[in-house]
RNA sequence: GGUCCCGUAGUUCAAUGGAUAGAACGGAUGUUUCCUAAACAUUAAAUGCAGGUUCGAUUCCUGCCGGGACCA
């Protein structure tokens, strides 16, 4: 048990012992002791001086005293201002600690691992992936890496989502203008190529409107009419009813998209036990609309379409499925919500999708419930805002998407540039040069998506947010590899006596201390920012303690020995948290 | 029309109802005969507006202003 649980659970048991009253640990409030205040941790006294009908002076030294005696060895003093009770730990319990604390037993694990889906990526197989979809990765892969770590067992899928009108877009834009061609020949990415197919449709697109309007059509009309359009449609139909032509030209420019997401997938780390296409699934839930009207979740209305009430919940109505049979989006996701539940008998599923899908989330999980579907109490949708561009938002159409590919590779040479100038790594192999970029490049990209609360909307700017400086990637690689760089001058063998501990000492000791809660608060509330916010903390406080204190010319000995485990711990650390973001961290850079 | 989210230094982000609202970038000033200066230290700079609840409000409630999303 951490020191803080063991602080909030001795609060509650000398409070039930001097005064009678039931608290629960939990309702106690432990923090950190402001740095200009003598002691390590401090008890808020407020919420329980009211109850106890005690002054804030007389209650912290009944609380302090008895707190002292119940945590004897641990505790060596307190002191009250206003109301706040400061203890100081005891010098022998962070000496323990840290001497006990180990690379390997950093993350204690948890007693009851479960098995839980994470569902992240979903892309669209009309165009290349962009920032937005980096976001939605990088949290993906983060949040199955942190419940990973805190021991459970972790199944990631993906969505394809490669049906519909879009596709027919690009599918209809190739036949009329590619006069065959294909990515091989014109030596482009498979996505691209497609993506560009989207644009030029969208460009005809236009035109034809601009010319009917011209013509002296209606705005409405004209985009109804528009000839591309009509071709988009009827290419639609001719897929839904099998022709063969359109599913052959669909299967081969899908094709050519996958090979293109592959080679993005590989470059930024993203990778799925199993990818769910919306081509099989789109069919799916129509089974359990009828259960549903059997059960009396769902109604029938008199033109015959099925919806499900949920005002009581505090939502609308919902159709769940048209008057003429066909089913509507949300009866597909029901459909694969079970089928992927019977697939892998998880425990919790979490759907990695934009806060666009809020409500949409809100209405599954409900109506999941309400069909009694099992572990539908263990859906949790990770919402995460858009990222916008300084000028706005990113739009397809006005040619403002930051591609991701192109952001990747712009992140990995400048990573190289800055590296080259720097000329810390001239005996690098080619090979092991190559990775260094990678490593730094990717790096910067992943921190700077994650260390912003997934929820909130964010602002990317390309000039600006490329930085190797401060709260970011890199100054936490960096830290990494200098530890690693000292390590590998002093040794890593050890042996530790006791000594007293210096303030800044005791300040690393006190942070590595909250890694395993910061990991499980992350775990909780799906926020990767958590992590990414300890881990530059982190690195911050060993930058100072290094600035402060040399580690192979220590003093003494024992201090010397003490101070390569309060490096070796930190590096670990370090990975550790990285590692729970996706990103590698070098051993020299 | 209805529901939901967001407004914090010049900029990008923090702050389970707790002490003097933290960082980073950018600005100003310093630090390298010594373990990696992608670093460290000092410094100026912010809670949209008006009420309310509370010992205490950036946080909770109401209204307004401004931005965004969704449902029909």
């Amino acid at each position: 048990m951490s020191l803080i649980s063991n602080l909030k659970q001795s609060t509650a048991n000398c409070i039930q012992q001097l005064y009678g009253i039931q608290i629960a640990p939990e309702q106690v409030l432990v923090n950190a002791t402001k740095p200009e205040i003598e002691g390590d941790y401090t008890i808020v006294l407020f919420a329980f001086v009211k109850q106890l009908g005690k002054s804030p002076e007389v209650l912290g030294n009944e609380l302090g005293n008895a707190m002292l005696a119940e945590m004897p060895g641990t505790l060596t003093n307190f002191n009250i201002v206003k109301g706040f009770l400061n203890f100081t730990i005891s010098n022998q319990f962070w000496f323990d600690y840290i001497k006990h604390l180990s690379p390997e037993n950093l993350l204690p694990k948890t007693e009851s691992p479960r098995k839980i889906m994470v569902e992240y990526s979903s892309p669209n197989t009309n165009k290349p992936l962009h920032l937005g979809h980096l976001r939605n990765n990088f949290l993906g892969w983060s949040i199955a890496e942190i419940l990973k770590l805190q021991g459970n067992e972790v199944v990631k899928t993906c969505i394809v989502n490669d049906r519909g009108i879009h596709i027919c877009k690009s599918m209809i834009a190739w036949q009329l203008y590619a006069n065959g061609a294909t990515p091989e020949d014109t030596h482009q990415k498979g996505d691209h190529f497609v993506g560009d197919y989207y644009v030029k449709f969208n460009d005809a697109y236009k035109a034809q409107v601009a010319e009917l309007v011209a013509g002296g059509m209606t705005q409405e009309l004209a985009e109804k009419e528009a000839p591309i359009q009509k071709g988009a449609q009827e290419m639609l139909l001719k897929w839904e009813q099998g022709d063969a032509a359109t599913i052959d030209l669909w299967k081969r420019m899908n094709t050519w998209v996958y090979a293109g997401f592959d080679t993005t997938y590989k470059k930024i780390g993203s990778d799925f036990a199993k990818t769910y296409f919306e081509s099989n699934t789109y069919l799916l839930g129509k089974e359990l609309v009828d259960q549903g009207l059997a059960k009396k979740v769902f109604y029938q209305k008199e033109d015959g379409s099925v919806w499900i009430d949920l005002t009581a919940d505090g939502l609308d109505e919902k159709i769940v499925r048209r008057k003429d049979g066909t089913s509507v989006y949300i009866t597909q996701d029901i459909g694969l919500a079970e089928m992927k539940q019977k697939e892998f008998n998880t425990d919790a599923s979490i759907y990695v999708v934009g806060d666009e899908q809020n409500y949409h989330f809100k209405v599954l999980k409900l109506i999941c419930q309400k069909l009694q579907l099992p572990a539908s109490d263990g859906i949790y949708h990770l919402s995460y805002g858009m990222v916008e561009l300084p000028t706005g938002k990113m739009k397809s159409r006005e040619g403002t998407v930051v591609d991701a590919d192109d952001l990747v590779d712009e992140m990995i040479n400048i990573s190289k540039e800055k590296t080259e100038s720097l000329g810390k790594v001239s005996e690098f192999t080619p090979a092991q040069l190559t990775e260094l970029y990678n490593t730094i490049g990717l790096g910067a990209l992943k921190f700077f998506l994650l260390r912003v609360d997934p929820k909130k909307k964010m602002i990317f700017n390309p000039e600006e947010s490329i930085d190797f400086h401060g709260f970011t990637g890199p100054f936490i690689q960096y830290t990494h590899a200098r530890i690693k760089s000292i390590l590998r001058k002093t040794g890593t063998t050890i042996s530790l006596t006791n000594s007293e501990l210096l303030p800044l000492e005791k300040a690393l000791a006190i942070e590595l201390s909250n890694f395993p809660a910061v990991i499980n608060e992350a775990a909780e509330t799906l926020d990767p920012s958590k992590v990414a916010i300890y881990t530059f903390n982190l690195a911050k406080l060993f930058n100072t303690f290094y600035a402060e204190h040399s580690i192979s010319n220590a003093d003494t000995e024992e201090k010397k020995h003490l101070r390569i485990q309060l490096g070796i711990l930190t590096a670990a650390t370090l990975q550790k948290g990285m590692q729970a973001l996706g990103i590698a961290v070098p051993e020299q850079m």
